[in-house]
DNA sequence: GTCTATAAGGTGATAGAC
DNA sequence: GTCTATCACCTTATAGAC
């Protein structure tokens, strides 16, 4: 197994980091700001390897960004949930979380799909689809974590979107007024629609 | 007053038609996918008009648009608010309605200034400003109408900043998944915390 | 398979004719 | 003051040397 990864260290990395640079870029400077030169250059990868891996071109290489970091952010969200047992104060850690990290990236490291997926939301079925299925990836596992304290689905659902949708409204406020509250405001908000349901039906 | 607006008329609706196509193109495609050929296409004026008008060139453009269709939104919003007395009721009828003008747009034509938000945020400090700005101005006005029910003006700040971060939330997944449901979502979770807020200290 | 040079077209911006 | 032609640059993409 550590022969077959060394085999084939040198070109996965290669085609890693320019995976990964698309990625930091995108989300940083969107679809149509972001030059494949610059993702060469800062990528330290030549020009012609960027179709070498993605024969696709520019299209293929941010399908690629979409739905690995994705779904790499999603798992991570969901692990820093999983960290603390009681839902409550699991979602305001998250968010605080989040708030810290946006404020240590100098308000740049937000949702890493947001910023493409209103690009290209009329302009690219390939690329919204891929933003779609990111989304409902996100939801669906969500929707799974709220399941745990709360027995009607549909609620748990709503609890779950709502939850995904004030952290990309927050993320969309906090960056552009250069402020963590915001999204503290959103964890906020999150925790109180969390505990009615949970007073709720039960 | 009219001869005022009859000697002006010819110049100032070439100078409106390429600000509002500009708002248009920038709303549905971003600030880097907009190009100001398409903008003079678009609106049928030659391309020198737009330096003409807007000497400063694509930055100036899109700080006018920003801050023009921004202010213009935000109090679409709120004379939409103000159309039903019941706070409630109000909140509820004003995101179907923003669901139903998405749906009838084909999910292009959400909030005007999100997308280039997102995308200049880390790129262009005069733009991030303008965008900040109007996010400011729709907050206070929020504020100010949540405030006639709800006497602390910590919590009025809270719904109002939520109320716009899930209606964004709303937008970016709505039109990724060219579905209402999110959206409309986001409207039963806004009413849901305004709720609380008005059973709690009144 | 790695990398460079170039192609073909689009971009923001400007100069200058009318 | 309206409009056109053009500039220099940058974009994605490809062809081909090594």
């Amino acid at each position: 197994m550590a022969d077959v990864g060394q085999a084939r260290s040198a070109a996965f990395d290669t085609r890693t980091r320019i995976g990964d640079t698309a990625a930091t870029l995108f989300r940083r400077d969107g679809y149509s700001g972001t030059g494949l030169k610059r993702i060469a250059a800062d990528s330290g990868a030549p020009f012609g390897s960027i179709y070498h891996f993605f024969p696709g071109g520019k299209a293929e290489l941010a399908e690629h960004a979409i739905r690995t970091s994705g779904v790499a952010y999603g798992q991570l969200v969901m692990s820093l949930l999983e960290s603390i047992t009681d839902p409550l104060e699991s979602l305001q850690h998250a968010f605080e979380a989040a708030a810290a990290d946006l404020e240590a990236t100098d308000y740049a490291d937000a949702c890493p799909i947001a910023t493409v997926a209103l690009e290209v939301a009329s302009s690219n079925e390939t690329l919204r689809l891929a933003t779609a299925d990111v989304f409902t990836i996100w939801v669906d596992a969500a929707t799974d974590w709220f399941s745990r304290w709360i027995s009607e689905v549909a609620t748990a659902r709503r609890l779950a979107q709502s939850m995904i949708m004030l952290l990309e409204g927050g993320f969309l406020l906090s960056r552009a007024l250069r402020d963590r509250e915001p999204l503290l405001t959103a964890g906020r908000s999150v925790v109180e629609l969390t505990r009615v349901a949970l007073a709720g039906p039960g």
